[in-house]
DNA sequence: GTAAGGCTTCCAGCAGCAGGAAGGTCAACA
DNA sequence: TGTTGACCTTCCTGCTGCTGGAAGCCTTAC
């Protein structure tokens, strides 16, 4: 099976796929022309890793789930531990950007918003200097 | 004022105050000894630079922000508009993450996790696949 | 005099690809 | 048989926003 297909199969970019082969995440044959060859596993490879990185993995710890994939005898505590790691690391993403975003959103709510130029949210921004100074 | 005690009172490292030189958002003077030197100004300008940064805008947003600074007749309107903005661009990143929490979290959820090799996590990774074949 | 710290420039690298150039290959059609 | 157009190949560059390190001045204190 040619990139193409195997890029219609999978919803990766050809180019990202190529990516994949470079990092050694997936080792396709090559046909006799020099084409890549990608056989179903490799398919199946390719898939669970648009999953996985879809879900916020990144490649190294898509890495990780492939062999742990691969890995008939892994404990599935191996695998949820990752998981949960990844939920803490998403939770302190949500809070530190609901904070930025009621910043933002109060100094944007205190500014009128017309065309004379008196601006609380630029005023803000200068303002630390003042403090420091 | 050098460049150690820029960064002090700006909480720049010094490596990204240089850097910002380099991609002109901030252009100190000389030194005879060729020492960068830091006025007031530019002081000003990099705590601005510093706190714009925190709020998630993007360097090229900052070029704006302080241009808008700088112009004295600017109508607040235009701050306002790109403040709104990120919010939005925020809003939509909670959204994402949130998603993407819930579909970790139940999937750990449904992980017994114990020494077991078998896992719904990593089915549910693998899964896509069957769907295509 | 010398040692420690600060400063300079320049070069490389991180993640995770995307874009593009230059060229080989294949399938279909006239 | 020739040719077009779609697909494939490799290689190189660039994106964001810095960070680390090497090699070499400058300054300050003892």
């Amino acid at each position: 099976m040619n990139i193409g297909d195997a890029s219609e199969k999978t919803g990766l970019p050809a180019k990202t796929i190529r990516y994949y082969e470079d990092i050694k995440l997936v080792k396709p044959s090559r046909a006799s022309n020099g084409y890549r060859d990608y056989a179903d596993e490799d398919i199946h490879r390719l898939a669970f890793l648009q999953r996985s990185r879809s879900l916020g993995f990144t490649i190294e710890e898509c890495r990780v789930l492939l062999s742990l994939y691969q890995d008939k005898d892994r404990a599935s505590a191996d695998v949820k531990a990752l998981a949960l790691e990844k939920v803490d690391e998403i939770d302190r993403k949500l809070k530190e950007l609901k904070s930025l975003k009621s910043t933002l959103k109060s100094l944007a709510d205190h500014c009128h918003g017309d065309d004379r130029p008196d601006c609380p949210i630029i005023d803000d921004l200068a303002a630390e200097l003042a403090v420091k100074r």
